[in-house]
DNA sequence: GTCTATATTACGATAGAC
DNA sequence: GTCTATCGTAATATAGAC
């Protein structure tokens, strides 16, 4: 520590992402400066411009690379099986995947109007790329008469904005797990779209 | 029109508290600032200061009117009935009254974080306030076995988050209308406690 | 009650030394 | 690659004239 000039260059870049990440979440993008991401790392302002070009860069690169490793995620995680099964694993996914990473998913749902016209498009069609995944996994239910979903697209939605409920009160040691929140949250799901 | 100077208390306060809420919900708190609101409202900066003593009291007013009407249209709402009765009202009115009016609500879920400590604690409790009441309707649900619900302040959370997520997407003139909407997520939210 | 003008502070971003 | 220093702009809020 200490150590007040040099070329860090290695650590400056993703300790500036964790900066940004951490302070958008708290205080919102708008609200934080480019001065305070600085301090957090551990540089003066004008060295951020080192990695990145603007403040608005910043922004989009934290949003888009969550929205790219959640896609990588659910397709490396998802297994064949029926469509009650892969819901079970879709419901699942989504609780533990956005609980373990609570200030990239508040951002990319918080941020979306602070996004430039041309990054905004880019994120929405990846949000609803995701959304249209779950909603394939009620359709193939329908299908099959498993579920009883009128429409498909507003279940998709609705039951979406409930997992995502999850990530707005849940903290690590408060009265429920994890595991037990995810069962609550599957009864609710199972029992919603059943036929 | 086209008078620039004059005396105009009558309409320029709720003016302001308008263009106010329509800049919030539409940039955020932080990213607008008094000369926006002021432009909106037709006067200069400054002339904003004889209504408000800062942009934090206009947001905090903003936040507390919207969660004091909301409380007292419920109220007023709610008919005697058994709990699944009042569950159907609780949804209906909820929807309704939230897609009546989405930029205060937007404005009420996206900028807690934006407002003081001591107000932040007074919207939080007036938001702790109406959620109790649907966990009320849930408890007396489950007593007079109506409702299998395993935890009755996760599910009232989560069916909030819900019914919330159809302010995020809905327009008027889409697909749907708003009575279709309303059966649908009432259909998922029965189904989803019954026994 | 609104105006113009301004005090004070802070912003994003850049230039040039090291 | 980071520093110091700064450019140009804009922020909230206030003072005093009308």
């Amino acid at each position: 520590m200490a150590r007040t000039q040099g070329s860090h260059s290695e650590i400056t870049g993703p300790k500036l992402r964790e900066a940004a990440r951490s302070l958008f979440a708290r205080y919102g993008y708008a609200a934080v400066s480019m001065r305070q991401i600085a301090a957090e790392v551990g540089v003066q302002a004008g060295a951020l411009y080192n990695y990145i070009p603007d403040k608005q860069s910043l922004l989009f690169d934290l949003m888009k690379t969550h929205m790219d490793e959640l896609l990588i995620a659910y397709d490396g995680h998802m297994r064949d099986g029926a469509p009650i099964d892969q819901l079970k694993q879709f419901v699942g996914f989504h609780i533990r995947y956005h609980a373990e990473r609570p200030e990239a998913v508040f951002i990319a749902y918080m941020e979306l109007r602070n996004l430039d016209p041309g990054n905004f498009a880019q994120i929405e069609a990846l949000r609803r790329n995701y959304e249209a995944r779950l909603e394939e996994i009620l359709k193939a239910g329908v299908e099959s008469s498993a579920f009883q979903v009128p429409d498909t697209r507003i279940a998709a939605m609705a039951l979406i904005a409930m997992l995502n409920g999850v990530n707005t009160w849940f903290r690590e040691g408060g009265r429920l797990s994890m595991a037990e929140i995810e069962t609550l949250h599957w009864d609710m799901v199972r029992k919603g779209v059943l036929a």
